[in-house]
DNA sequence: GATATACTGTTTATAATATAAACACTTTTC
DNA sequence: GAAAAGTGTTTATATTATAAACAGTATATC
């Protein structure tokens, strides 16, 4: 249990292929005419079709077209295409992290980290796409959670405060990575953010919202607050900042009870 | 802007196709054959297939088959699968609402509305597989919203934040609703909470997770805790109501700050 | 009652998908 | 030199959403 002296190829067994891959375990073929591509030229241009079309138009036909070579190819490479997504959701995750902060900086160590995070999403706007199979096990996923621990490390926690701590902060910074890009995309679709927000459906929903179905909501759709106009009477400014906030603050008093800080 | 006087048709035009049929904006047909369909029947059977076999299964295909039609037949009741969609979205929300509660009793009030947006995630596994493509707008969804705002009803607080706190739990309902199926889904998938929480890659990190390049992870993933081995020894419990709790202390600082409490 | 109109469900067709199987080559190992 | 392992390609399969054309049916208007 505790003592492990595991082979590289025993380690490469017990992860998905994909996992497997993007630690760098497979050892390189012996035998046989020389390799043409590159699993990291593949993933590469994997990852640059999706951010331009989506994901959906990552198909293996389009990744070998794109490379010259034909679809069938690839699978000499990488054994399915769930495996090349684990590849490309790692390759999103091979970012530049900041320097570390100080302790008593937590609270800006930690806006920074979700900040970071929703940056992959909104310049891989697929990254939310692919399903979630478990927990962080690819490399440079697994940077970023190291990073996310940093603001916490010399706090009197145990293992699991911080892991739910962390998870608190991941699961905000993808929620809002996604509404973002959600947004980045409806504004690229060309149905322009107010269509997003619902400025268009306004009408619609007035003549809908009635007050007796919908008692607290209605008065809310009835002033415009619900489909953002007037956005210069928003005292609450960005939606992402004020929850944030709210979560850091939330943070603050668990340490506090904790004697943290 | 603020007199509107619509006809039910023209709202009809405003709204995407889906969701104007979920709010039963489409009038019937006048002359031709009797339907022997029914969009609630369309939706209801695509729900039940969404339920047992994931929203991957849901084809037209099957769904027409199921009900002993061909596919191209539900084209003559929804326009189109992304209306489908839509609709099923709509129909995953009607769920029943409890009771009303007192304004003093807003943290119970705002834990029962997450606990129960999370139990749609796990009723319906497909529901967070769903895109979102803006703001609520069928009449179930906007009924949830309704339910979450009736907790800050009576607070002092402006449109714009209530909206800013109703978004705040919804992502983090939504994020832990995905999180709690996506593990109901590896367990289904035969594969084991275990292998969800990374209890069977344990072994795999520890070899892989080095001191100098995860300083922060390394000394966790050792003893055990990122992968949830010895859950017995973990002091916080259950994670959702871990970062609820912190949520919920975060908001009580800001009511506390509005003199709302 | 006749006819035009609107609507029904069906059949047929299309382009795209992941990937399995068989193939002819090529490089290394024995 | 022969065997083994690995290369990229060709061919084939089942599945997808939905467009177009069809024959039949109920209603509205003459």
């Amino acid at each position: 249990m505790s003592h492990d002296d595991l082979t590289p190829e025993e380690v490469a067994k017990i992860l998905p292929p994909g996992a497997a891959l993007g630690w760098g375990l497979a050892k390189p073929p012996q035998r046989g005419p020389k390799r043409e591509m590159s699993i990291d030229l593949i993933v590469k241009k994997a990852v640059e079709i999706a951010d331009k079309d989506g994901l959906a138009s990552v198909s293996m036909n389009r990744i070998a077209s794109a490379l010259g070579f034909t679809a069938m190819s690839l699978y000499r490479y990488i054994p399915s295409k769930d495996d090349l997504l684990i590849l490309m959701q790692d390759a999103a995750c091979d970012i530049s992290l900041p320097a570390e902060r100080t302790p008593q900086e937590w609270r800006e160590s930690m806006r920074e980290y979700v900040l970071g995070t929703v940056d992959v999403f909104r310049k891989h706007p697929w990254y939310g796409d692919i399903p979630i199979l478990g927990i962080p096990i690819t490399p440079n996923n697994l940077r970023i959670v190291d990073w996310a621990l940093q603001s916490l490390r010399d706090m009197p926690l145990n293992h699991y405060e911080k892991m739910s701590i962390v998870l608190l902060l991941s699961s905000y910074a993808r929620t809002y990575g996604m509404l973002q890009r959600d947004i980045d995309r409806a504004v690229l679709a060309g149905s322009s953010e107010e269509e997003f927000s619902g400025l268009n459906y306004s009408a619609a929903l007035r003549y809908l919202i009635k007050s007796e179905d919908y008692p607290n909501l209605h008065p809310i759709v009835m002033s415009g607050a619900y489909t953002g106009e007037n956005e210069d009477e928003n005292t609450v400014g960005n939606d992402l900042d004020f929850g944030l906030d709210r979560i850091l603050d939330g943070i603050e008093q668990f340490l506090i009870q904790k004697n943290a800080l």
